[in-house]
DNA sequence: TCTTGGTTTGACCAACTGGTCAAAACAACG
DNA sequence: CGTTGTTTTGACCAGTTGGTCAAACCAAGA
């Protein structure tokens, strides 16, 4: 029987997740600080935690919300679809979460890192059952010659590694390319490569 | 005129480094402790700050070494060499550094995750030019036909974010392989990847 | 207006943080 | 052995940390 919350309650816990996804996903979870979020998010420390019960309560929210929407892109995967068009469709669907949502990407790459103390057993459990899933269809696309035999969880790898890149190594990136937009050569690269790998 | 270091200080130095390694590859810079550190390489915190003027002492040090063979397999990318060869070699070299030495591969992850504060200055001098120089290599082996069309630039960030993702993103990797090794697999399918993007 | 329930805050606390220091313990060489 | 320079430590410190609490503040309906 909870009450449905007042708009104050709205404004401040979303202001609180926006400012502790700044800096979780700046500086882990131990490197993060209450009052870096608190002034982040404009309240006073106490204030914060009258909204969240402990600084692990808002890291655990903001953890929660990012594993709903971070799986999403895989779980459109069709198996009835053209085999190809729904692998090169996750990847830049991917690719745009990165581009989008760098800060979610870094605060899961901090938590991961760290040994995703919190997350393991999702890991475990959801995420490997949702993958295994998927490398089966890509597995059947390539025993019926649609696409070319590679290994299915390697490829998934392959789709993580690169995308995520472009938002967890942002300032290598950056520094590296200079003056160039970094995620308009990155689509292209990723539709050549995995154009190349995956035609029979 | 700096004396030679002891046996005792050569010990207790490189307890230190091999110590700090391991808790700030897991924790961040702002997430590591000296008593952490101090009880990994078993001395007593006292001791170990009569070894290291502070705890970014400690970091800086670490960091110092890393950049010195971290891209060392880079350099070794030779233009004389056959190109295809060439770069696999160099993908190769980069996974088995990842198998090999996964704590460097997070210290510095975690170090660019978080902004790189102490080494962006180094990126945007001595990598960008060691990483434009080896692009410029790639890209007249694609003007000669000799391997296919590609962005050098993301060819070169592909090969990191492959390679380090098994370092980097282990717990993940090993959560949804269950009991399968990371590294069999994952070396035959940077084989297949590349061999087929660079074909021309 | 008064009352009621949600909201905000200043003052505070115990634990932990990076770091200091003088004194003690030790190693090694003559 | 004694001396000299190196190594180790216990006690300590000031600043920061996550978190508490009673009191004050405020919005809004009766």
């Amino acid at each position: 029987m909870t009450k449905t919350p007042t708009r104050i309650q709205q404004r401040n816990r979303a202001a609180i997740m926006s400012a502790g996804l700044d800096v979780f996903s700046k500086f882990g979870f131990r490197g993060a600080t209450l009052d870096q979020i608190a002034e982040a998010a404009g309240l006073s420390k106490p204030n914060l935690l009258y909204y969240f019960a402990s600084k692990e309560a808002i890291h655990d929210a903001l953890l929660e919300r990012l594993l709903e929407t971070w799986l999403d892109p895989l779980k459109d995967l069709d198996g009835a679809g053209d085999p190809i068009a729904e692998i090169m469709g996750y990847a830049q669907r991917k690719l745009t979460m990165s581009r989008d949502y760098p800060r979610e990407s870094r605060l899961f790459a901090n938590e991961i890192l760290q040994g995703a103390p919190r997350i393991a057993e999702t890991l475990k459990t959801d995420l490997k059952q949702l993958v295994d899933e998927k490398a089966d269809i890509i597995k059947a696309w390539a025993d019926a010659g649609k696409i070319a035999k590679i290994d299915p969880h390697h490829l998934i790898f392959s789709i993580w590694a690169f995308t995520q890149h472009y938002a967890d190594f942002d300032v290598q990136v950056r520094a590296v390319l200079g003056d160039k937009p970094p995620y308009d050569g990155a689509a292209a690269f990723l539709d050549t490569l995995y154009e190349k790998l995956l035609r029979p």
